[in-house]
DNA sequence: ATGAAAGCGCTAACAT
DNA sequence: ATGTTAGCGCTTTCAT
């Protein structure tokens, strides 16, 4: 294997100058650099990075654990970070946690001993105690998409209960008084705050009685069964509200199954669009929508900021915005 | 930070006695053993992976290197190679080339740097100079997906060409005569090899004059513009075969825009399913399936099996089996 | 069953 | 503008 030291002889210097040619750092001449850039080349040098690593303390690398790298929000998400890591110079690992706190932990473990030099995390529930993990050893983590109530930490994420207000408040201006709700885990902020923004629309328009949420996960599997059940409960809905889009696709599915046609028969409407490459049919189904590329550019930034000290001291809490997007699934209310 | 030497004073013991209790190697005590490991849960010790990696030549680390990681087919062949490279301890680095030469050649300098244990490589093109870089600095590859000729190296991946036939002469079967390929980058092996069959199933029904394939590539603009271009010919076609999922999705969009059914007026064909997750509708479309997730699982073990020696010396190619899904979108030719 | 010494390849710190 | 020295945290090698 080729090391620092065979280039530094192959070019008459010391080790140190191949590194700050390397590096770019420190004072060069130009008449050197190209004797080491040079020799670089003639033995196809690559650097260790290990032992820049072990060496200088920082490896130039983050990571981004998800818990579905299966859903286009995510992949989304990813391409943000990518693209601004990668334009600063570092490299992306990505981890896909499936909602799993075992599998999450599994990965803490083993980003710490590749000593990434910062996290970004959707935590897959909020008692994971991965944050304090990471804290406790100095390693730099933003929350992605997902807050965590009482922990001090750079956050980027939406304002889902917002969000899940002006859905419920767009399907009371069609005249839905029965609107269901399938949700996510209990415990995951996102689950919880599209609950909460749906009971802050139906309170307000005095709607208590009519109030139905279901709480699930975040597939498709979950969505159908959950509608199956509002379906066929004494009082079913006249709308749905999906709390992510592959709940939502499970919701049309169990539509479907009760032969129930979308807007005609029922409203339904959710968060979260799918990308255009994924669809046959024209996009149909109105949505709240989260900037999930701007999403995963702003919390690298913001990790970044963070690495190199340029963030401020205290924590913060960046929160973009969703827009409704409005399309045929979401009708009148049917008499 | 805690090191193993910190560790070692704290059980007092030598510090490659906690070595070889976090590497469960050599004789140890069960009474050092209880010390030691009480020592490391006290002290929150992680081991440095770069350290290790420094001193023992290994990461425990793979690398997949992807063309498109959007694309559901990658995604599940992602999970196959996590599943079975986690099994044996190792972890895995997913890289996105986005079809770009440049892109891959980006991700090969980091991994070498990186010095990742091996490396399954999906080609961005046949005439990728990667697989040369690794094989150079001695660091196993394997070929994905997609076949480089005259390259000795171990690949998996299915047999394009006979699926492409398969597909060709189902349509054929139907009565249809004016069948469009609509296929991805010259230069990839699969989509010159999906051409290459759909030519040998249209020779052999004797039908040269009515081929068309049309080279582009895997997305879904492609396959819109393409089909688009192919509607509007003099002699527009009974039958289109998508040469993968986007390309496909792309050619019903054109099909849509021009007021055209499938399969009441025109028969769409294609390779690779989309996963259920993702479909609004049920699936409808016919296609020819590859084992994505078992290519995933078969190609970690492979490089797994290289890694310890275990494989034959010489390359192994393994073909994986395609199977053909007949839903409703192909039907008889009309009239 | 345990330990001592050495060194992996690089860069921080300190010269000159 | 370039070099010397030392050491990052670990495991290999060789002892005992």
């Amino acid at each position: 294997m080729t090391t620092i030291n065979d280039v530094a002889k192959q070019a008459g210097v010391a080790p140190i100058t191949v590194s700050r040619v390397i590096n770019n750092s420190g004072y060069i001449s130009q008449e050197t650099r190209g004797r080491v850039e040079q020799a670089i080349s003639v033995l196809g040098y690559v650097p260790n990075a290990l032992a820049r690593g072990l060496r200088s303390k920082r490896t130039n690398t983050l990571a981004l654990v998800m818990t579905d790298i299966t859903n286009p929000f995510f992949t989304s998400i990813a391409r943000g970070v990518e693209d601004v890591a990668s334009e600063s110079g570092f490299s992306v690992i990505y981890c896909n946690t499936d909602e799993s706190e075992s599998e999450e932990y599994k990965y803490a473990q083993i980003l710490a001993q590749k000593k990434v030099d910062g996290i970004i995390l959707v935590p897959a529930c909020s008692q994971s105690k991965t944050v304090e993990f990471f804290q406790a050893l100095d390693i730099p983590v933003v929350l992605l998409d997902r807050r965590i109530p009482e922990v001090q930490i750079d956050t980027v994420r939406c304002d889902s209960i917002a969000g899940a207000y002006k859905l419920v408040k767009l399907l009371l201006g069609l005249g839905h008084k029965r609107i269901t709700m399938i949700s996510g885990q209990r415990g995951v902020s996102t689950a919880e705050d599209r609950a909460i923004g749906y009971h802050r629309a139906m309170t307000e328009a005095g709607l208590e009685e009519y109030e139905q949420v279901y709480f699930g996960s975040f597939t498709q599997d979950s969505g159908y069964e959950l509608a199956q059940k509002a379906l066929t409960s004494p009082d079913p809905p006249t709308a749905f509200v999906g709390a992510n889009n592959f709940i939502t696709i499970g919701i049309m599915k169990a539509l479907r199954n009760q032969k129930l046609r979308v807007p005609e028969d029922i409203t339904l409407v959710g968060f979260d669009d799918l990308p255009l490459p994924l669809f046959i049919d024209e996009p149909f189904l109105t949505v709240a929508v989260q900037p999930a590329y701007e999403m995963g550019k702003k919390v690298a930034e913001l990790l970044l900021h963070r690495l190199v000290g340029k963030a401020p001291d205290e924590c913060q809490e960046v929160i973009l915005p969703i827009e409704i997007i409005q399309r045929k699934s979401s009708g009148p209310v049917k008499v």
